[in-house]
DNA sequence: TGGCTAATGGGACGATCGTTCAGGTAGTTT
DNA sequence: AAACTACCTGAACGATCGTCCCATTAGCCA
């Protein structure tokens, strides 16, 4: 428990999100395979040495780009199911428009989740933090509604991968049918 | 039209299709990073130079081995499918099965289409190949169950997509139940 | 048999990679 | 003020990368 912070650490822990941040943009512009202590250095303007200073190894530094991103994307996606059900039968549009979102403003920052995604499936120390955003989501659901909305979860990564090698991006509209069926209760 | 093989030729296609093979051992290995024209060549017994020979580039090697994946998911979902409807109500335990075997001994070969699959999102030369399985599955079905049918296969690729980062891979006994539900008709 | 072409493979070049190191700067503590 | 610590950074090293070059071999055709 620190009570005068030391302004040193501050200074070097914030220019440690930043490369973080730098990270995600190049993963979302060239994919896991731009990731280089060069490229994200001069991403972030800052010297190549600094991300070696900030992070013992490049795989150090793709870890915490995860879990970094893994935490975004637990909050935004229990947004999105707080906002769904509020809106209760409508909860296939506001679905269907986030997914339309995902897939086209927001493109390239989907295909970086997913690639870190994979990335966690060949490193096991990433595994907890990727899984995290699943197990909070299925922590809010009543525990006999478990299988559907897993199922609901992986329908819903199903339809992103498929949406990202479209040549042009799925309308809401387009895939809101879908979203209702997977909805809709048996 | 030729009717006399150049046997030249012939060897020459041979080579080039157990360096695809070697590319694909390599990706399931290691990963689409641990792709260069040593490994690969190291992998498939030739020299370095012959991967450079067949292959224009690093990115040709990639798409050729996308394209030979892509072929061989086609056929074998097609098979899956086939048995699932054959064995009527219990097509849940026939794919349940098969979705435990991806997940399991076949484990590196799903993390390696994924990957592929993530490489077509990026290059849209790929997006033909990469969405052909899709595309001839979706014609095997009655087409007012196309939207049924689209929501079970991005089931299962979310399935599949959350069963690549457990510690241990789900059993088909585990699966089984969200199989069912999401081929439970609404 | 002698040209012709396709496949093969050894070697090397320049570029870029991850990482190290030593010197320099600035904030903190005594 | 002095000692200490944490952060910063330019330069460089060895390894590995994609790719090219050129000599050699082997199958084809006239």
């Amino acid at each position: 428990m620190k009570m005068q912070p030391d302004g040193r650490k501050a200074r070097g822990e914030k220019r440690r999100e930043e490369i973080i941040a730098a990270t995600l943009r190049v993963i979302e512009r060239d994919g896991v395979a731009g990731v280089t202590h060069r490229t994200v250095a001069t991403e972030a303007g800052v010297p190549t040495t600094s991300t070696t200073y900030h992070f013992s190894s490049l795989d150090d530094l793709l870890v915490a780009t995860l879990i970094s991103c893994a935490r975004d994307m637990a909050t935004e996606v229990y947004w999105m199911i707080d906002r769904a059900r509020s809106r209760g039968s409508r909860g296939a549009d506001e679905v269907a428009g986030l997914l339309a979102e995902a897939l086209g403003p927001r493109r390239g920052r989907t295909m970086a989740e997913y690639e870190l995604y994979l990335l966690a499936a060949r490193k096991p120390e990433l595994r907890p933090a990727a899984r995290r955003w699943l197990d909070v989501l299925t922590s809010m659901v009543r525990h006999d509604d478990e299988i559907s909305f897993r199922v609901f979860l992986a329908g819903i990564d199903g339809l992103l991968i498929q949406g990202l090698i479209d040549d042009e991006p799925p309308s809401a509209d387009e895939l809101r049918p879908v979203v209702a069926y997977l909805l809709k209760p048996r």
